[in-house]
DNA sequence: CGGAGTATTGAGGCGCTTCAAAGGCGGTGG
DNA sequence: CCACCGCCTTTGAAGCGCCTCAATACTCCG
């Protein structure tokens, strides 16, 4: 179920829920080329300041992107979850400021730059399709910082889960309360710029809260709405209203 | 000379720096029409949820975006000095998650989004400059997660005032190493995800460093490389580079 | 079967917050 | 024009959240 074209259509769907695409356009975007690789985890895919050779759709594991400080912690800026295509956004300015490495085993599918930049340079539409993609990964960032700049530790995993099961939920994967989260307790806390340690004692803490429990790699969120009350959690910045209205 | 023109030429020529446009290009840029307004410090521009009627050029002062919290603080996740252009990735995706609020007394040029929409239609290459424009935003906010998640109050400020003073020297308004910032200590501490009296502690602790000094609104910094260490600032990410190397 | 990465828990310390108070500065209205 | 009021800056004291260091056990993979 998880193959290539499982994620190209994931993709597709998502553009199609943010602007308006033709039927050619749709074509043009299912025809793209991919070069499948599999790879394990923590292997970093780019590096900064690589030439943009290719974007990566994710179709099974976990993509971050992440920025390293000279002591060598790592903050991740953005976790793509398989149906996610990262680094699209360099179509637009190949320049890579941030890198990007996978969390666990994780199947990506290399897309060429240069097939990218050809499908959106024959169709507007696509372009804008592409620029609004970018700009909802941009949002999800902007709330990462509200919660890496003004919420708790248990505010912020609270509000990291429930975005991770809405997306997840939303790409098809699992559902919000119970679905697959490929990461150690440490790469969470790459993500919420805490410690591995620090991670722990939140997650244990709302798990005596009764809101969620973590086995292996599975979350289970027992009680969403306190969970969403918890992170202060308002989905409208993920930007699935329409299809989610769509599937309801 | 900080006039709505003059705005208007800095943001075209910043698209320009970012992606190639031609002669008509430019023209029907510069032709855009504006409405100049006026508007006190503390001042709430855009609500979260409102329909998207025009996008901000900054003319004088200063403008945040920022999401609130449930208890009323406030993150910034953007700041944009005079010569930026606020919004314009709302013209790819019209809602908005997060709000616009002046920080100081401010002019600003309000573009209509109709005509902004006009232009990127009419030409894929403006509709690619403005993506590359709104890729920058993005790659600035993804600094500023690193900031909030693993710099410590110092080094946050640091880096924080490297980055406003390259932008401020790049758009023409003052030197890296002496220019006009229009916030107070606790607006900045909004952005930097502190408190308005840790700002101050922080500022204190940078000003017996001999790095940097605040006199009223103005930034003098007394040692570059100093604050750049501090900071671990690297400027890649603001993509200043071609027009720094035409400038140089 | 050995080793590396991961999860868990404790103890102690530091950085930032909170609460509080005083002085300065600018803007506004009487 | 001046007095006043609100916002900003500055500093102190106390507390808490998260970090660091440390030790143990578990699981997965070669």
């Amino acid at each position: 179920m998880s193959s290539a074209k499982w994620a190209f259509e994931v993709f597709v769907e998502r553009l199609r829920a943010l602007s308006p695409l033709s039927c050619d356009d749709v074509a043009a975007l299912l025809a793209l080329p991919g070069e499948p690789v599999r790879l394990r985890g923590n292997t970093d895919i780019e590096l900064p300041g690589e030439r943009f050779e290719h974007a990566c759709l994710v179709v099974t594991g976990l993509v971050g992107r992440f920025a390293q400080l000279a002591d060598g912690r790592r903050q991740f800026t953005a976790l793509h979850i398989p149906g996610d295509m990262a680094d699209i956004h360099r179509v637009a300015t190949p320049f890579a400021g941030s890198a990007l490495q996978t969390l666990a085993t994780t199947m990506v599918v290399r897309v060429p730059a240069k097939n990218l930049r050809s499908v959106a340079f024959n169709s507007p539409a696509i372009t804008q399709a592409f620029w609004a993609y970018s700009a909802v990964d941009a949002a999800v960032l902007g709330q990462w910082a509200v919660n890496l700049g003004r919420r708790d530790a248990k505010a912020r995993m609270a509000h990291f889960l429930c975005e991770m099961g809405l997306r997840s939920e939303f790409s098809g994967q699992g559902a919000r309360n119970e679905f697959l989260l490929e990461a150690s307790q440490g790469q969470i806390g790459d993500a919420l710029g805490l410690t591995a340690v620090h991670i722990n004692r939140t997650l244990k803490a709302l798990r005596q809260s009764k809101a969620v429990t973590i086995d292996g790699r599975i979350v289970r969120i027992h009680d969403w709405a306190l969970l969403v009350a918890i992170g202060d959690f308002d989905p409208n910045y993920l930007q699935l209203d329409q299809s989610a209205r769509a599937a309801a």
